[in-house]
DNA sequence: TATATTTCGGACAAAAATATCCTAAATATA
DNA sequence: TATATTTAGGATATTTTTGTCCGAAATATA
């Protein structure tokens, strides 16, 4: 569904939520430790969320990741998703083909548009903020 | 959603469903042609296809690949990306879990099992005699 | 039987995705 | 100011996916 990075991107900012949910600034061994992700390979997903203003970070001692309670409540997963694998997953073709649309549809397409469009909806009204908090009162989980 | 490989392979099967259903006989470079699909590629995926028994190959001249009509109307989606994708699409965590499943589920858990169990269905509703005759009947392309 | 045609299958190649390493830049603290 | 800590970013490496090539096997026809 996604890729591997835009899993990572997904479970490192949810991460980083909660800890901030507790003001806890986090470093990124912290997050790939906690995520079961690479942690050089996060610390580039990281640095691109960062400049797409999603997260904010801070260097040297006592530095690290951040992100505060009023974006998690703004931002959506379909943010991050698009961030990371663009727009593929919303307006790409199941089939691959270069052009498909309702005038010259691949023999999928319109199960296709039902199936995404929901896909869509849920991704774009999901909060960072309620998986989060999710996981802070423990009613799932990040790793393992 | 499918790999390149799965989208091949669905595209492949219905031009030469198309095909039978006109009691015409397909070669690999017709298939390829008529897919947009790279033709020495095709022609391993319709080798598994055919090892699955989805398809009948014949080799020699006036050789090909066919499908009968009866089995164009019990083969459905779903089976060809199980050949060639295997389950992850149906069963595997969306944020990459090894173990997710209601008792310990990823934050996106609960969201993601409705989407799949509807994409599921719908490709396990879906047959490739009923896309085959849309693309017979032009309501559908598989190229371009 | 000889030839042409076609799929089959193994080895190999290229491209893309995933992952690592290392140095620079920023900054808190002593 | 000197040092330790942490992110930023470029270069490079590894793995997976996608794709090619070529000879072998099967078979229709002359």
């Amino acid at each position: 569904m996604f890729s591997k990075t835009c899993e990572y991107a997904i479970k490192a900012v949810l991460y980083i939520a909660t800890q901030s949910l507790n003001n806890t600034r986090v470093k990124i061994g912290d997050v790939a430790e906690n995520t079961g992700s690479p942690e050089a390979f996060t610390a580039k997903i990281l640095s691109t969320l960062t400049k797409h203003n999603m997260l904010h970070s801070l260097k040297g001692p006592y530095g690290g990741f951040e992100i505060e309670e009023k974006k998690m409540k703004q931002i959506k997963i379909s943010e991050i998703v698009y961030a990371i694998d663009g727009d593929a997953i919303y307006n790409g073709c199941g089939l691959g083909l270069d052009k498909c649309n309702a005038l010259k549809p691949c023999p999928m397409h319109d199960k296709f548009v039902k199936i995404r469009s929901e896909l869509k909806k849920m991704l774009e009204t999901t909060t960072i903020h309620e998986l989060a908090t999710k996981i802070k009162t423990g009613k799932s989980i990040l790793i393992r």
